[in-house]
DNA sequence: TAACTGTACTAGTAAACACAGTACACAAGG
DNA sequence: CCTTGTGTACTGTGTTTACTAGTACAGTTA
């Protein structure tokens, strides 16, 4: 049975992202900023797939990865939850995700005729609610 | 016949993006940076290529690129020149690439379990040496 | 003329991405 | 037991993107 509300998710065609990294980094972010607490259970993966008109195969590959990142726990049977905060990657990793993220931004902004100051303006703006929580 | 040097550009395999962003994106950052100075010529697309053993094709797009965004002229049968500094772009597209970036960007560091202060710190480093120069 | 430059095609290959369909295992409730 | 809803695991198919390969042609310079 489980009711479980519908994630507020925005897709949009003109994101470069492909559909399955634009709902992950989606639920990513609702549960980084505590809209979805620990423990709460997530849609299944057909009725994700119903809201957001995606194929069930696409929802259960993004709910596959968000698993091994440790974002979520999947119960067989029961549903998705949401987990409680741990670090599923290691020191190395991490670092190089944060240095290739920076690699492709840094990329993207620069000729974009904005200054150092209001890029990190920006950048602030966007992530200041999403982090510092979940560690806490 | 043109007396150009290599460019300085690291291509990875690892790199997420495809190999004509890479260069694309390491051209713009020479030129910014200053490295490549106004006027100077770039290695002709049949030599670049060579250089980084990629097709010459991929080369020609990515110096087709770079014209339309204003970093190079073209002279048929002369080669490629770093251009004066202007903007072609809108600003509406240029505010719209750089929400985009941001957006791509939070998605990536979301979960890295790295501070506001030392993500923005880390971006500030990548991005100091190539900003608010050619606007200068 | 020769040797270099850029440019414009056509094709083909490979990988990523999403969709479609099917099948099976576990949990809960009648 | 049986039905329903859950996760999971396959095998396909089609589209798109990225890149490579090959060829051809036009402009510049010596």
């Amino acid at each position: 049975m489980s009711r479980t509300v519908p994630l507020l998710l925005q897709l949009s065609a003109a994101d470069p992202r492909p559909i399955g990294k634009q709902i992950a980094d989606g639920v990513r972010r609702l549960i980084a900023s505590g809209d979805l607490p620990v423990g709460a259970q997530l849609p299944s993966v057909r009725g994700l797939a119903q809201q957001l008109t995606v194929n069930p195969n696409t929802i259960a590959k993004v709910y596959g990865e968000l698993g091994a990142e440790g974002w979520i726990d999947s119960r067989q049977g029961l549903g998705q939850f949401v987990a409680a905060p741990r670090q599923r990657l290691s020191e190395a990793e991490r670092s190089r995700r944060l240095a290739q993220a920076i690699e492709v931004f840094s990329g993207e902004v620069i000729g974009l005729d904005y200054s150092l100051e209001e890029v990190l303006a920006r950048v602030g703006e966007r992530l200041v609610p999403c982090l510092n929580k979940r560690s806490a």
